[in-house]
DNA sequence: TTGAAAGCGCTAACAA
DNA sequence: TTGTTAGCGCTTTCAA
């Protein structure tokens, strides 16, 4: 068995509680006590023991994270390593400890949500996603369970902290470059459609078209869940229209690598033949053939503000919801360039 | 305040042992009784509170998850989604929990392994990584405390429980196939040089040059410290030599792309002047240009592996060391063709 | 400034 | 088969 405060108190010749404060740096205790008690803790190689402590704090000092269920195996994305570690830094700084969901499919992951706030393992969660009609999230707001969401939600947005980018003017911005650009046919290709942040690019996108006076139309739409199985055959079918494309604004750089794959095969080149550009700013985006022209997200300030946002709320339930934009850069690069007929001409 | 079992055991006129030993679903108590408690637990909502459980019990069901640290950001490697979702569905069958180590320096990481285990956090810990003269590694070996490696270990094999693939003989048939197709020049391009994995992976590569009776030149290795500030010096240098490589073994699918992408810039073609072979088919290596003829050491199911001998373990602390050897499969793809010339011509 | 003691919610040995 | 009770290791109120 480890050493306890009993074993500390009695080397100390004090009470198990005197140690106990002077672990807590409680103001309370002489210097002197609190020096000797110290000292001991270090010579016995005294630790508290969390569990204790949880219990008779009712606090973990633990903070859980949700991801999206990984049924999708396809997605091996690494925005989850970025995000996770904005979040292990502030978590580590401030001595917070980090649970993940497990699970593959979304029951499972709900189960294990509910297992985390029912057992009391962790103090607030962060959710790493936004999806319509999340059962994960009305459960948080039923059970009135502190956490905050990286993305925006889909309702009650007032209610519930979030960190977000502002998709919507990044997605309006880098469709109206490709407008500036002298593209006129551009289409949009997006992940999950039941994402709140596909949606938001979504309406960016249709946005600058509209602006812009060119007509929205739907056979310049194609999903993630397309792009899977048929996602050859969608591709193959957007530029065999009769105005194919000549832009593709794509939710994710690492579907755009996939497409800019599937274009060669047909012998359609990035950019001199179509532009495209992208969100994210992975890694991979400045190694791919050709760079891509994304939106750099900053993944890590997502998830480091994200857990700063947590803990506020963890310490200070009186604390109110808020919402934190973190900004976005375009970066240019070579995937995108001006059409090759300009406009108008 | 939450449920407990007192006000279940109230409910139900019966002890709080009961309504414990029924939640256990201890063998012992009658099927009416286990009924008429478990209505009730239901009725008011009844979760137990895992804390409590765990300092009653010296047992906390959660397993502790160490990964390198995540200091060098390049890395944003899909490897660990990957490996995560493997643990993670073990542990979810197992009604296990998951916990992360926190940290961005080596250092930080200690720190957070410490907490974790001498705090009684975890049952156990998965390491998801094995380097030279890890004080994470000596550091659990000293407290003789229960834990699982991923990757071979680089002391003490034989008193480590590990999940590895052979890479040496990986690296060796996938070497011997560019020595087959009539490459003589063959460089090696390894990841982070304390990692045992990249040790392994220029052994196999090494041996195989050795066994075609090529020699071993030291202008033919480069490493990944290197690739990344002096990166493109390292290998503008390699095909600078009077004997380029014509052939590329490359420690990680992701290096591999920016290889291709350096190479590119030097008006020097993947595969038709050299042919790249590499490691880990991460989905990347499928979108690539060209896709990525590479080892597939089956990430998800190394993880898988893990979990599963951990929590063994975790059960039966008399349950011995084991190594578990996960299959790897070659995945032919472009990036590696015949030599042009052919040997010996 | 320090100590005594109750209690956080659960488990398990022992008794009935 | 079920109940009583004594902890698990720590915090915190109240008293000294």
């Amino acid at each position: 068995m480890a050493i306890t405060i009993k074993d500390v108190a009695k080397a100390a010749q004090v009470a198990p509680s005197t140690v106990s404060r002077v672990a807590a740096d409680h103001p309370s205790i002489s210097y002197e006590t609190k020096k000797r008690v110290r000292k001991i803790m270090e010579e016995m190689g005294y630790h508290p023991n969390v569990n204790a402590r949880s219990l008779a704090n009712q606090s973990t000092q633990a903070i859980g994270i949700v991801m999206k269920s990984s049924a999708d195996k396809a997605l091996q994305n690494p925005f989850f390593p970025e995000v996770l570690r904005g979040i292990s830094s502030v978590a580590h700084e401030q001595d917070y400890s980090l649970y993940v969901s497990t699970g593959e499919t979304e029951a499972e992951v709900y189960e294990s949500v509910q297992r985390m706030v029912f057992g009391k393992r962790v103090d607030g969660l962060i959710l790493l996603y936004s999806q319509i009609d999340d059962r994960v999230t009305k459960f948080l707001l039923e059970q009135d369970f502190c956490f905050v969401l990286v993305g925006k939600p889909y309702e009650h947005a007032d209610r519930i902290t979030h960190v977000d980018n502002d998709n919507f003017t990044a997605s309006y911005d880098i469709t109206w470059e490709l407008i500036h650009k002298g593209h006129e046919h551009i289409a949009f290709i997006g992940g999950d459609s039941n994402l709140v942040v596909t949606l938001n690019r979504l309406r960016g996108y249709e946005e600058a078209l509209a602006k812009a006076g060119l007509p929205i139309r739907d056979d310049y739409h194609i999903h993630a869940e397309l792009l899977k199985s048929g996602g050859r055959e969608a591709v193959h079918q957007l530029f065999q229209l009769d105005e194919p494309p000549s832009g593709l604004v794509i939710a994710d750089d690492l579907m755009s690598i996939g497409v800019i794959t599937m274009l060669e095969e047909k012998g359609i080149k990035v950019p001199e033949d179509v532009s495209i550009v992208s969100f994210n700013n992975l890694y991979m985006s400045e190694i791919s053939r050709p760079p891509l022209t994304t939106v750099d997200i900053q993944i890590y300030e997502l998830g480091y503000q994200a857990a700063k946002c947590l803990i506020d709320k963890v310490n200070n339930k009186q604390e109110p919801s808020k919402r934190v934009i973190v900004p976005y850069e375009v970066v240019h690069r070579q995937s995108s360039r001006e059409r090759r007929k300009p406009l108008h001409l």
